[in-house]
DNA sequence: GTGGTCTAGACCACG
DNA sequence: GTGGTCTAGACCACC
């Protein structure tokens, strides 16, 4: 796996993971493979691996069975889901719109912009869905 | 002034310092604060404020004088910001609201919020300029 | 069986195995369930059971007749008791009684949390014997 | 320094330097020794001592000022005193009664050692106030 | 100079 | 086998 220079490769694998267990790979209480077998899949030193499971650990995506191993917790897709929403509310979107006004977009300007790129992803998905 | 913890320091202030070119404080060939008085407006090392001039400089949107200071660059600017919008428009919009639309805003949650946040935008660049 | 996360499994066992010793379930020379019965009774890998039991035998509260099973030990579980109830009281208590002091409990704070406190464990354990 | 060897090297560390704090040696907003220096001082590897800010940050008893080092928080004081009280409550005291009660203590026998104890240790820090 | 991340390898308690 | 802790040493971005 190619990782991104400008993120603490730890904060990527812990979102890989999150995809994973968005997508139904791994269900609730379903146990996700150990640090080591982990670290192994994405060349990774287990110490780093163990880093982004103690993340997603604290913030309640996955817990520990002692001497067993890590299992997706029961809440985990809406913790996912939620904490996707609020860095797209508190951080991506705030920038973004800041960007935009900063180049010279009016208000009706931006909102028409937003209007019609929804439109067209909405078109999008439906094309894909059939 | 507040910093994000996510981003370097010196590319907030260079940002600002964009900001202020754009909104006309700083036209062309107008030189801009020494490093020392920048720094201590914004209560930054010194050494974090002269990378933000680097970073300025070496994007062409402002020139350095030996000896006399930092000066706002003439044509470069509008060019930069065309190619800015150009991107915004086509890459950075489309993929936010793709996003949005995955974590299940509906057309009306996105345009309330982007509605929102520019507001938001507004106001805050309003009472910065007071 | 709920576990507490803070302290080795094994222990926590054995100090239930203790407990059941202490209420008369088990009197001197009686031979208590096997390791098996035991593990699959505290949903427990054998290995940590027999753990449990090597732990007990250890401190010769239990003892072990070979190909038989394990049997409560008759004099030495009084004394060990006696043992324990004054380093309760010449160490423990006085030691957490300060604590509480240092936090800012008064003496009213103190009493009720004890009384509240021990008012949960006799229920627990009322549970416990049904 | 002399470590327990049934805690984590880094959480005794934290917990030193919760008592330097409550003890005033470091004031709120106060700079603590850099990672380097601390883990010196410890005689402990940057890494756990890392480790051991990492913990209070999280936390919220110290932050951190990029590039510069590590602070006392504001509320560092109560944050601390609740998180003692709050692990007396949950675990210490519901932890010692229960082994009263294993030993034999009635309700009344534990609340009378309580009051006793709470008083000797009162009179104590009446002596050592004078 | 500061913290932050990563690796490599070791040891341990626990199941 | 599992995770958890610790060390040693390296490299980096940032101030």
């Amino acid at each position: 796996m190619q990782f991104d220079d400008n993120m603490p490769i730890y904060l990527q694998i812990a979102d890989r993971i999150c995809e994973n267990i968005l997508s139904g790979k791994w269900g609730p209480d379903c146990r996700i493979p150990s640090v080591r077998e982990m670290g192994a899949e994405y060349q990774v030193n287990p110490n780093t691996m163990m880093r982004s499971y103690d993340y997603l650990q604290q913030k309640n995506i996955i817990y520990n069975k002692r001497g067993i191993g890590y299992f997706v917790s029961s809440g985990s897709i809406s913790l996912i889901l939620e904490n996707q929403k609020k860095k797209l509310i508190d951080n991506d979107l705030p920038q973004l719109i800041k960007k935009m006004f900063l180049l010279g977009f009016t208000r009706e300007n931006a909102i028409e912009a937003v209007e019609k790129g929804f439109d067209e992803v909405q078109e999008e998905e439906l094309v894909k869905s059939n």
